[in-house]
DNA sequence: AAATTATATTAGTGATTGCGCATATATTGC
DNA sequence: GCAATATATGCGCAATCACTAATATAATTT
C-alpha cells in the first residue's frame, strides 16, 4: 500500500468523531440523523465527517427517499488497509465511550426525529 | 485499550516523518544524526518528532556519549496497540519512500558527519 | 403549493501543529 | 580552557482542521 494512502487513512481514522462513526457503522447501516442522535453530533458535523469518510473510500452512501443511508464500504475492512481498521475497531470495541455509542445507536431509530417507513 | 490512548497513538503515527522514523527504527537502533542523514530531516525536526514518539511510549532513548540512541520500545510492538503498529509497518514496508529511507539508513553510519567509535 | 424534514455545503473562526531558526546544554578532543 | 559536534528547546509563522452558524437543495407530507 502506498505510503500516502496509508497516511491519509490514518489521519482520517485518527479523528475521534470519525472513529465513533465507523464503530457505529460497523454494527449496522445508519442514516445521518440516526448517527446524529446516537453520537450527539450536530448535523453539519456528521455530514462533513461522512464526506471525508466517503472520499477516502471507507463508507458508502445510498439515497433512500428523504434519507441517506451510510454503511462501511466493502473495501473498508478488506485488503491490507482493511486489516488495520479491523484491528483498530476490535481494539476499541470495549471502550466505554464506544459502548455507550453502540447502545445509543441501537435505540436511535426510536429516538430520532425522523420516522422511517422501512 | 482506552479510546483516548488509541486516538493519541493514531495521531502520533499519522505524521509522515514520524512514521518514517518508526520504519527506520524497526530495522535497527539509530542516533539522531543518523536519522537526520537518512531521512534528510533538520536536526530540530527529528528531535521534536522523537520527543513526541518518546512521550507516547513508542521509542526509547539511551544516552551514548555525545550521542543519543533511539530504538523502538518493547511495548511499541507488543500488546493490543502494538498489533496496529506492527500491521502498519508491514503494510508500508514495500513503499518506495520507505524503501529509500531504509537504504539511506543502511549507509547512514558512513555518511553521517559523526564518526562513531562503537 | 406550502410546510416540514433530511442532508449537503459554504464561510468564518479558533485551536492545533509541523517547520525553520536561533539558542542553550552537554560531551568529546585538542 | 577552547573548539567542535550532538542534541534539546523555545519562539514565531504558516498551514491544516474541526466546529459553528447560516444557507441551499431535495424529498415528503399535508
Amino acid at each position: 500500500m502506498p505510503l500516502s494512502r496509508t497516511l491519509r487513512l490514518l489521519n482520517v481514522i485518527a479523528e475521534p468523531n470519525r472513529l465513533r462513526i465507523l464503530a457505529c457503522l460497523s454494527a449496522r447501516r445508519m442514516c445521518v440523523c440516526e448517527l446524529c442522535a446516537a453520537l450527539r453530533l450536530k448535523q453539519s458535523v456528521a455530514s462533513q465527517h461522512l464526506r471525508v469518510l466517503r472520499d477516502c473510500g471507507l463508507v458508502q452512501d445510498r439515497k433512500n427517499g428523504l434519507w441517506v443511508d451510510y454503511e462501511l464500504s466493502r473495501s473498508a475492512l478488506a485488503g491490507p488497509s482493511g486489516k488495520v481498521l479491523k484491528t483498530l475497531l476490535t481494539e476499541t470495541s470495549e471502550d466505554d465511550a464506544i459502548l455507550k455509542d453502540r447502545k445509543a445507536a441501537a435505540r436511535a431509530d426510536r429516538r430520532c426525529l425522523c420516522r422511517r417507513k422501512a
